[in-house]
DNA sequence: CTATGTGAATTTATTCACAGCA
DNA sequence: TGCTGTGAATAAATTCACATAG
């Protein structure tokens, strides 16, 4: 049950959460049942490719009929360990951290950013909605309370010392929202979120690939 | 010469904006070749990834030397465009769109955010870091003066009619960095930034793909 | 009849491995 | 020799198309 999983294409693991949190809506919605078709004009992917990223899972539908919304909704939920409660914390709380820090991740889901961290004194001691910013330099002190992931909105020149610190700590997954591509430790997972990238690929897309 | 582009693989074409801007630093750094094994390096693609992403434009480099700094970037500039300026407008000026107003991707290239949208009286008429915020019912008064893109970053609840709206000015492509997976016709380009779904699929990785 | 689940085909992307040019 | 550029091999992801269960 848990060696199976390892044989998801990671493609469709980036896919569940979507899954999830549109199955969360219909759910709420009070929807009893949903067929691929159906998901597929809501989340935008192709139905075929639902269909194969539900198999990988075993047989959650029902031929001829779909799939229950409130079976789904346990299974997924289940799977992308939204019964417990993941805690965060995040590095640099900036324009962007700031932002980071009162969106957190709240609406729909059982991830949440515990701790914040900076340098600034005038920020240290706060809250930034509802999260307290703690003195960067008492990171060791504070200690990772079982937190495995760090989100870090540190500006560019700071990024790879901070990485490094954060690894040493004990951190074993970054979203790295700074323009550098982290060196980490091979057991270290990062996930970049580039967003000068993002927008330049955009305008490159619009220019050289006409719809 | 035009023609040939089309050809490029998109997983290529997300990647160029990325080697663009190392390829600025180097050139910063008063560099002058450069091998695919440094370049690999430094952004963490494999090198024969990056030979084979640059041999869809033709021979960039020399055998036995590498890449000329100079020339990579004089070609990769004119092939993502940076020589003209792009223009960008931003919808809603809330936290995450403060954030980006501030950070306005200035560093590196020649896409700007020349106008913000949002509704309330508060922020209409004031500045956020240099760019004026103007009503959004004024949007087609004020017109999108050959601006072909916009950053949206609404409360999921407008996403849709503002991205109808947007359409319906004309806009292109739209940058999404809300929840909503947004229903526009063929002919429009949205790419989406969804902070919730990254998070959400690194915790998923972490605890299901030990590395 | 309906909509899943999946073999097979196809498309897209990555990586190997080396011939050949500077 | 040192590195590119690229055929060929491999891997990953998507899509087709349909037998089959309900």
């Amino acid at each position: 049950m848990k060696s199976e999983q390892l044989k998801i294409p990671q493609a469709t693991a980036k896919r569940l959460p979507l899954y999830y949190r549109f199955i969360e809506s219909l759910h709420a919605a009070g929807k009893q049942r949903v067929s691929s078709t159906e998901l597929s004009q809501a989340v935008k992917v192709d139905s075929a490719t639902i269909r194969r990223d539900f198999s990988y899972f075993g047989a959650l539908g029902k031929k001829g009929y779909g799939y229950n919304v409130q079976y789904l909704l346990s299974f997924f939920r289940e799977t992308l360990d939204q019964d417990e409660r993941t805690n965060v914390i995040l590095v640099g709380v900036g324009n962007l951290g700031t932002a980071l820090l009162q969106y957190n991740f709240s609406k729909n889901n059982n991830t949440v950013i515990t701790h914040a961290f900076d340098v600034d004194e005038k920020k240290i001691g706060t809250k930034v909605g509802e999260v307290p910013v703690y003195n960067w330099d008492k990171l060791e002190e504070i200690g990772l309370q079982n937190v495995s992931i760090a989100v870090l909105t540190v500006p560019a020149s700071q990024a790879q010392k901070s990485a490094d610190r954060l690894v040493e700590a004990g951190i074993e997954g970054l979203l790295n929202f700074t323009p550098v591509r982290l060196s980490v430790p091979a057991h270290i997972r990062v996930h970049h979120i580039d967003l000068a990238v993002e927008l330049q690929a955009l305008v490159y897309f619009l220019k050289h690939y006409p719809l």
